[in-house]
DNA sequence: AGCACGCCGACT
DNA sequence: GTCGGCGTGCTC
């Protein structure tokens, strides 16, 4: 029996009837002085335990089980796999109210929506019943209405004063099924173009497990070759599961999907109410569903028939659980196909390196799509070197004459910084004083309009000083540049054309990021200014120039893997610009326009640029040529983190050969993060098996000594960070 | 992780 | 004299 406690083991139990139960079903146990909802792993009829100390089941709570056998196998590899207790997986893997005993079926709730006459009130007169007021209010953001679980989670669900507004006839009350949509229309389909038909071919022939690396660029036609691809998997009676980095940012792939897919889908992710993802759960479980769309964790969503895997956009670093139980949805997808026999379709215009490689040694099987559809030249890359340039306030000139030019033809210019706020760094002018985060290693952000001071590495917040705590001074002053402050600076410099600043500020409330993606699309915004969010999912046609501000940060980075980000970031940027007939500009400011990989990805191309550093990666001896595993550790205490991992690198030693390299234990890059010291200990080893013996061997061994009892601590296995 | 048991400081 | 701090140990 697995059990959700972070133990490497499981628990034998004795069956309170005689006899079986189905490995993958639910029980209630007892478990020391609790009642735990366990998953049975395996049925034995021995144990190693003497009979007095097995202790009876109390209730059996599947009659099928929860976790189909296919799916077990999955996670109690990837348990292994990762290094992590079997019974956190396997609670991970499930949705919450499963996890707390309820059946696994689809139920209806109540929901409730304002009707006409709710509609036309003003919360505000109701000053009398304040809850029905807040209500009120709430309901009017929700045009689609909310469920109890909704309302709950506003901290607003009170069933006298629903039921006082349902008498009143303000609002509905309807029974409905959450989760489940209602199929698409199955629009008309594009043709294609020959290397989306050769794509298309390639995985309708392949029968049973195959990967394929569908490797194209912005605009050449992923979509379609997924949409035809279903619908071959949706003809041969068979379920499709899609993993995507995030729904909120792919509205558009998620509409045409819709539009195109006559078949029930289900969408999973992190938005959704308990009952949403259950009854969407169990839809997919019971083949109800036909297509699942997901985030990292619908990789455990049971397929009584699955027929096509698909990642898009596997180079994403949020395909990665980045705490606890540190998985990688896109490998561990890839093993459920090969394990399922079924065909894995890996989708980027920015393939990450290891997928490169895997192709090159012939284990993937490449479909490349060359051309933007409408057959037009992908946007152009330049270098502007800004040493010694006069900068306005972060923008050099030519890259504002160029935006300028671009404005004036009518056409829009987008601008990519990688970091909001006004201003990185809050510094007195008279002292020298910074303001810094007292709870980690890092400056305090500055930002302006709401006139605090953030820490973007934890939640503090404070209120900008008036003077300096130091020396009295009130010339306080903003060092660096965020998107508030180019917005401001946009602002003045280019008055009669409007500028959207997309980032997650801008876009804190619901609804708010839709918005301001439609006023970049009507075109009604002529500058576009974001963060990463703009990177990801979205296509302006109108835009015909991009700006990369700030590129060359994440050329110094300790992260190996800084160089392969930065390279994705810029060509995921570029491909949001440009249209058939005029594909675009793209103007990298950098101080390093001699920097080798910089350059060859600006002249030859994202692939030249992946086969240098793969070549770099293959003489320095890092993935994907040799395998990782980071130890972490963090504790209030300074020392305690270091002193645990040298413990633990003694341990390891003792258990491991010379093919296995170890780096540290070291300070974590920002030592302190929100108020805890962190170390870390690299574990390298050019053969897989052999880390992974090692690790098989050391871990258990770790989490048993005292030492870890006392101290947070995690293994990464094939780490995207390494810090 | 929970939840016990167990042995030392400031309080009704 | 008790309430309560978190160190240590265990959970089939």
């Amino acid at each position: 029996m697995a059990l959700p406690c972070p133990l490497y083991r499981v628990f034998d139990y004795r069956l309170a009837q005689p006899g079986r139960i189905a490995p993958g079903s639910r029980v209630r146990v007892p478990f020391g002085r609790r009642n735990l909802v366990g998953v049975v792993v395996e049925l034995s009829p021995d144990t190693e335990l003497p009979p007095a100390q097995i202790r009876p089941l109390s209730e059996l709570l599947d009659a099928q089980p929860v976790v189909p056998p296919d799916l077990l196998a999955l996670l109690r590899w990837a348990a292994g796999y990762y290094h992590h207790p079997i019974g956190e997986v396997l609670a991970q893997a499930l949705p919450a109210l499963l996890r707390q005993g309820r059946p696994a079926r689809i139920e209806q709730t109540r929901h409730w929506q304002l009707s006409a006459a709710g509609r036309a009130v003003d919360p505000a007169d109701l000053a009398r019943a304040p809850r029905q007021a807040a209500l009120l209010s709430v309901l009017a953001r929700c045009p689609e209405g909310a469920d109890r679980d909704r309302l709950q989670r506003e901290g607003l669900y009170r069933r006298d004063s629903l039921r006082a507004l349902v008498d009143k006839g303000w609002v509905e009350e309807r029974l409905e099924t959450p989760g489940l949509d209602t199929p698409g229309a199955g629009a008309a389909a594009p043709s294609l173009n020959p290397a989306q038909a050769d794509a298309v071919q390639a995985v309708a022939e392949h029968a049973g497990f195959g990967c394929f690396l569908l490797d194209g660029v912005t605009g050449s036609g992923k979509t379609e070759v997924y949409i035809r691809a279903i619908e071959q998997a949706l003809a041969a009676g068979r379920q499709t599961l899609l993993l995507v980095p995030e729904i909120g940012l792919t509205p558009q792939l998620m509409q045409r999907l819709r539009a195109r897919l006559a078949a029930p889908m289900v969408i999973l992710h992190s938005g959704l109410s308990e009952r949403e993802r259950l009854n969407a759960w169990v839809a997919a479980r019971d083949g109800a569903a036909r297509i699942v769309v997901g985030t990292r964790s619908a990789v455990f969503t049971p397929l009584p028939a699955p027929g096509l895997f698909i990642v898009d956009e596997e180079h994403d670093p949020s395909l990665k659980q980045q705490d606890g139980f540190r998985y990688s949805a896109r490998d561990l997808l890839i093993w459920r196909a090969r394990q399922q026999d079924v065909p894995v379709l890996l989708g980027s215009a920015t393939p990450s390196l290891e997928s490169l490689y895997n192709a090159d040694q012939g284990r993937y099987q490449r479909l490349h799509l060359p051309n933007r559809a409408g057959a037009a030249s992908a946007p152009e890359l330049k270098l502007l070197d800004i040493r010694g340039q006069p900068l306005r306030e972060g923008l050099a000139e030519p890259l504002l004459g160029a935006m300028r030019r671009h404005l004036a033809r009518g056409e829009q210019v987008l601008l990519f910084l990688n970091r909001r706020g006004f201003a990185p760094t809050l510094i007195c002018h008279e002292c020298g004083w910074v303001a810094t985060c007292r709870r980690c290693d890092s400056h305090l952000t500055l930002h302006q309009r709401r006139g605090r001071l953030h820490c973007h590495h934890c939640d503090a917040s404070q209120e900008v000083p008036v003077q300096c705590p130091e020396c009295g001074s009130p010339d306080l002053r903003g060092l660096g540049y965020g998107t508030e402050r180019i917005e401001q600076t946009l602002q003045q410099l280019f008055p009669d054309h409007p500028c959207l600043r997309i980032d997650r500020d801008s876009t804190r409330r619901k609804g708010q990021l839709e918005a301001l993606l439609e006023q970049a699309h009507s075109g009604a915004a002529r500058i576009l200014l974001g963060t990463q969010m703009l990177a990801k999912g979205h296509h302006f046609p109108g835009v015909t120039l991009v700006g990369i501000l700030e590129a060359d940060q994440r050329l110094f980075s300790s992260d190996f893997r800084a160089s392969e980000r930065l390279a994705q970031l810029i060509v995921q940027v570029a491909g949001r610009a440009g249209r058939a007939e005029r594909p675009g500009t793209v103007l990298i400011q950098t101080h390093h326009p001699d920097h080798p990989l910089l350059r060859r990805l600006v002249t030859e191309g994202y692939a030249a640029f992946a086969a240098a550093a793969l070549a770099e990666r293959r003489d320095t001896g890092l993935p994907p040529y040799a395998s990782l595993a980071l130890l972490r550790a963090e504790a209030t205490d300074r020392e305690a983190p270091r002193e645990f991992l040298e413990q633990a690198h003694a341990l390891a030693l003792q258990q491991s050969g010379p093919e296995i390299e170890f780096w540290g234990p070291v300070p974590a890059p920002m030592e302190k993060r929100a108020g805890r010291y962190r170390a870390q200990l690299l574990v390298q080893s050019a053969a897989r098996a052999a880390l992974h013996r090692l690790l098989d061997a050391w871990i258990p061994v770790l989490a048993e000594s005292p030492a870890a009892r006392r101290i947070r601590w995690s293994v990464d296995v094939d780490p995207v960070d390494t810090f």
